[in-house]
Formats: C-alpha cells, structure tokens, sequence
RNA sequence: GGCUCGAUAGCUCAGUCGGUAGAGCAGAGGACUGAAAAUCCUUGUGUCGGCAGUUCGAUUCUGCCUCGAGCCA
C-alpha cells in the first residue's frame, strides 16, 4: 500500500468540515480528526464537531476519544491517530487528516516530540519546586540541568520550562541537544508521503462567519453543554476548560459576563485564534496548495493538485 | 428648572499638589518538544469634551457651554 496522507487545513470557520466530507466520499477516503479538542466526548456544539450525520456518512477517527474530564495529549493523539491510519491504509483506502491544531498538524510531516519517559520521582521533584519556588526556582534547576543552552527557552513561559526541566533531568542532556536529537529522529509517519491544502479567507470573511456561528452555538445549546460537562468535572481539564467558548461560558456562569458580553467575548476570542493559526501556518509549515474560498467554493476533486495556486 | 458627579488611547479606567499622560483589554508583530482553542515575548501621540479666564506655562485651577449618569423639584 501507498504511504500517502492527505491534510487539509485551514483556520477555524474557513470551512474545512464540509470541504473535507466531500473530498471524501469522492476519493474513498476515511477522516482523521486532527483537532485538540475533539478527542474530548460531550465537547459537542463548543468544538462545532462533526454531526452525527457527518460522521455516519465517512468514518472518523481520533473524535470522541476520551472523558472531558481526562488529560489527553500531542503524544497520545499521535500515537492514536498512527493506528488509525494504519487501519485506514490496511483497508485500501485513501486517509484525509483535516483539523486546524497547527502544533498536532506539524506532527504528521515532523518529529514534535521526543520519547523520553519521565519518571515519577523527577515528575515530582519538578512539581514541588514549581509549588515551592514558582518559575524562578524552575528556572535555576534548569539552569543547573543545563547550563550551557539553558536560555535558548523561553524562561519567562513556564509551560516551555517545566517539560524542558523534566527532559533534561531524565535524560542529563541539554535543551539544544535534545532538540537537535529530535529533528534527526524517526517520527509516527516518517517516510509517509503528504499532500497538503490550506484553506483561507478573508479576515473579514471570517470575522463574518465566525459571529454567525457563535449564534448558531449559544441557539444551540452551548450553556447546557458546559453546565453538564462541569457536573462531569471538566474544570479539572485545563486545556478542555480553557479552550474557547468552554472558558467564557464558565465565566458567564459565574455571574461574570451577560449574555450579550459572552457573545461579544466569544467572538472576539475566537479571531483571535484564527489570527494565531493563520500565524502558524504562515511560520510553521508548508503546503502544496493554497485555496481561497473567499473565491468560491472549489470543486471537491481540484484539492490535492498541486498546480494550482499555492 | 436646581444640585451633585462624570467627560483622558478603539473599550474600561488610572493620573498629572499646574511643566502636554499611563495601565488592563482589544489591535499589530514574534515565539513554540506531552495544557497548543493553551502559554510566553515585543509594541501605547491621544485636539486629556468645547470656549474663555488666571498663569511664563492649563489636560490639571476658575467661569460658561455641550453631552451623560444620579438626586431634588
């Protein structure tokens, strides 16, 4: 069988659910989610997740993987998203990765993590030094473990120093040395062909689309959603409760925002995050095929060509 | 109609005992090794509501005006 991944990609709200349905059922393809919020179940309306309908039409992967209230990561994801492909390609068909979480994405075409484990003992030394002195005595221990490329993170940003710190004290190596370790080594889909779309429009375009569907959430029943992932315990989930939508029903719930500012923050919140993968996508990857669908809505069998205008 | 309080960055507001002003948010740019929809870094000139007066000098004090909020009629 042929090692070929498809990824299609683009902000939030460009579109890509629909696009990536149709592509799909045109070319035999199953879909692998590459989102870091919908491995997570009962994160329904908030996520804008596939329907079920969407979701009966072509087989998904990678969605509904875990509780809300459980920690799941990029190394987990990827491991689960490997197996997922693997079975897709097993039963001859063609994968199509669609999802706009830029740092998941990268895992596909590069190594983004290492393997070191790290054991319990160091686990928590680091988090008692992170209770007992904060990020300056994170800091200091870093610069202990390594103190000749210590600085080449950012020191002011504990979640870049605190696996940083983990890593050097498992492994006794230095941050750029494990970093150049990394980039050499073998990856889930090393050796696997890609063919990669981004999708684009309009800030303005989006803004467009961005406020429309806020409406269409809250219509839908975003409150309730949050209101029974909290009974859930999801707020023990920072990376679920924190993510958009999720964190500013919270507040509303609260007392902290109306329902007019809750729409307003969302909104604002959620350009924010197109303008942060739009970012990423410039600085971080590459891709074959840049479409604009400000231009209008491109036939399902024009992506992957990479002759277009990219 | 009278009184009180307010009017300063796109928004919310500090502040200047008189020497033309600064935070948070938004916006812009950048980073990214297990929370990535997270997190971190850089970036702040605006008739300080208008007009006059006092003053070497007013956004700051005084008067009038405009607008807003509240109270009393």
């Amino acid at each position: 069988m042929s090692q070929l991944l498809h990824i299609l990609t683009g902000p939030t709200a460009v579109g890509k659910t629909r696009l990536s349905l149709e592509w799909a059922q045109e070319n035999d393809a199953e879909i692998v989610s590459c989102d870091s919020l919908l491995f997570y179940r009962g994160m329904d309306i908030g996520t804008a997740k596939p329907s079920r309908e969407e979701m009966s039409l072509i087989p998904h992967h990678c969605i509904d993987l875990v509780d809300a209230h459980q920690q799941f990561s990029i190394a987990a994801f990827l491991k689960t998203a490997k197996k997922a492909v693997d079975g897709i390609l097993g039963r001859g068909k063609n994968v199509l990765v669609t999802g706009g979480s830029g740092f998941y994405l990268k895992g596909f075409v590069a190594p983004v993590i290492d393997a070191i484990v790290v054991p319990e003992k160091i686990e928590n030394q680091v988090l008692r030094i992170q209770e007992e002195q904060g990020l300056p005595g994170l800091v200091d221990a870093l610069k202990k473990a390594a103190p000749e490329d210590f600085d080449r993170i950012d020191l002011h940003n504990s979640r870049r120093v605190i696996p940083a710190l983990k890593r050097c004290l498992a492994s006794g190596k230095g941050i750029i040395e494990l970093r150049n370790q990394v980039k050499n080594a073998p990856f889930p889909f090393s050796g696997f062909e890609v063919k990669s779309v981004l999708l684009e429009r309009s800030l303005e375009s989006l803004d467009h689309r961005v406020r429309e569907r806020t409406g269409v959430m809250l219509n839908d029943g975003l409150i309730e959603e949050v209101e029974r992932l909290i009974e859930q315990g999801f707020e023990a989930n920072m990376s679920a409760s924190l993510s958009i939508g999720y964190r500013e029903v919270i507040a509303h719930l609260r007392g902290e925002l109306n329902l007019e500012e809750l729409e307003a923050l969302i909104n604002t919140n959620t350009m924010k995050l197109v303008k942060k993968q739009k970012k990423w996508f410039r600085h971080q990857m590459e891709f074959d095929q840049i479409i604009n669908l400000d231009a209008g809505e491109p036939h399902p069998n024009d992506l992957f060509k990479r002759d277009s205008n990219a």
